[in-house]
DNA sequence: GTTTAATTCAAACGTTTGTTTAATTTTCCT
DNA sequence: AGGAAAATTAAACAAACGTTTGAATTAAAC
């Protein structure tokens, strides 16, 4: 799958991936999304072909070049402990900056109604689980992680983390005080960035 | 509020959530649940008012009776680890057993275009999060948690790493080769809880 | 048994939905 | 400049949406 987008077919998919977030994609309509693009209501079938299509379209736009960056970190010339902390910031950066399309991921993900093509995305975590796998395995053979670590869960963990204290973000903004968007940004790239790796940390070195 | 429902209404919202978990709020329609519910489209509107109100009966019919569970597990006469391992058995049966609600729940937290009411789940994680944080200072006091632990940051870890091993569902099953339901409750009850207490004890007593 | 209230139903309501049409305008190439 | 291709438009399409209506049926009360 190959996508030649122009300018104003990207300026359509940001737009549609800013409402598909925050109303969902059966709570969008193509007149939502062409009023706020300023763009005529035909012109989503005109470059995409339907509605679905546009979400696929969408998904392998914001997706399909997640592909390298985990590779080159394996390849960094730091000790294994140091990847793993780059990698969590890793993540939770490129997420915080492509909030939307986790979200809209996220739902569709789950959502049995749409078949939708998620084929790359899942090519995407595969390949990215095989980059964690060799870096667990350099810091075995180092001695520095324990043996017995169940990789797969790992993620889940990570991610997991991170994504519930999006989702609930209302809750938490309350619960911590945390009134501006400055503030809420804050906290992740601070306390919870931490946290996680304080997590992940304990996971892999200490005996239990 | 108070709900006082029938064993119709019952059927009619056993329905709905199911309907809802699986398609999302906007992307089932009164005429698909009218349809499985096996009742008219008049009755929606008839009992509950509307497709929105039956929605906000529906998460409060789930929820209410959270309130109590946790509460109990405090007073019981265990050590403070025992208490943190069954609070975690408590979430993932009662998540496990309750898919469809937290699925439901899980978006429209995130979603901006119903405002739906949701105060009574979130007293809910209220009254959890003080438990917790008895449970918590109980065990520093006793000299086997150590000092400095952000409470507040547990349950999206717990909570989050199951979550998101379940809204990807399917890539896991492939992936774990988890082919039947069977096996991937399973996996859940044993491996993943296993993984899930052992990173909250981590986080608890490891020194860092 | 009659009356009153609650329930169920088919039909219709006015909107909104995604998509298509056909005419028009703009862009690009020679 | 002229003609083919691409882009844009308003209008219309049928289908689906949530909700309401008013008559028919059932249940409850007296």
């Amino acid at each position: 799958m190959t996508l030649d987008l122009n300018d104003k077919q990207i300026r359509i998919l940001l737009v549609a991936e800013k409402l598909f977030a925050e109303k969902g994609f059966d709570g969008t309509s193509i007149r939502n999304i062409s009023k706020d693009a300023k763009i005529n209501i035909a012109m989503v079938s005109y470059y995409f072909g339907s509605k679905e299509k546009m979400l696929e379209s969408l998904i392998y736009f914001r997706t399909s070049d997640l592909k390298m960056q985990l590779e080159n970190l394996y390849q960094e010339a730091i000790e294994p402990m140091e990847k793993i902390n780059k990698l969590i910031d890793l993540y939770i950066t490129r997420i915080n900056k492509n909030k939307c399309i986790y979200q809209i991921l996220h739902f569709e993900l789950s959502n049995k109604k749409r078949a939708v093509d998620i084929k790359s995305f899942t090519e995407v975590k595969r390949q990215n689980l095989i980059s964690l796998e060799k870096i667990i395995t350099e810091g075995q053979e180092k001695g520095i992680f324990k043996k017995d670590i169940n990789v797969i869960l790992l993620p889940p963990t990570i991610l997991g983390t991170f994504f519930h204290f999006q989702m609930n973000r209302p809750y938490f903004e309350e619960l911590l005080d945390l009134r501006t968007d400055e503030a809420f940004d804050n906290y992740i790239k601070t306390d919870l960035t931490k946290h996680i790796k304080q997590t992940i940390k304990a996971l892999l070195i200490n005996e239990i």
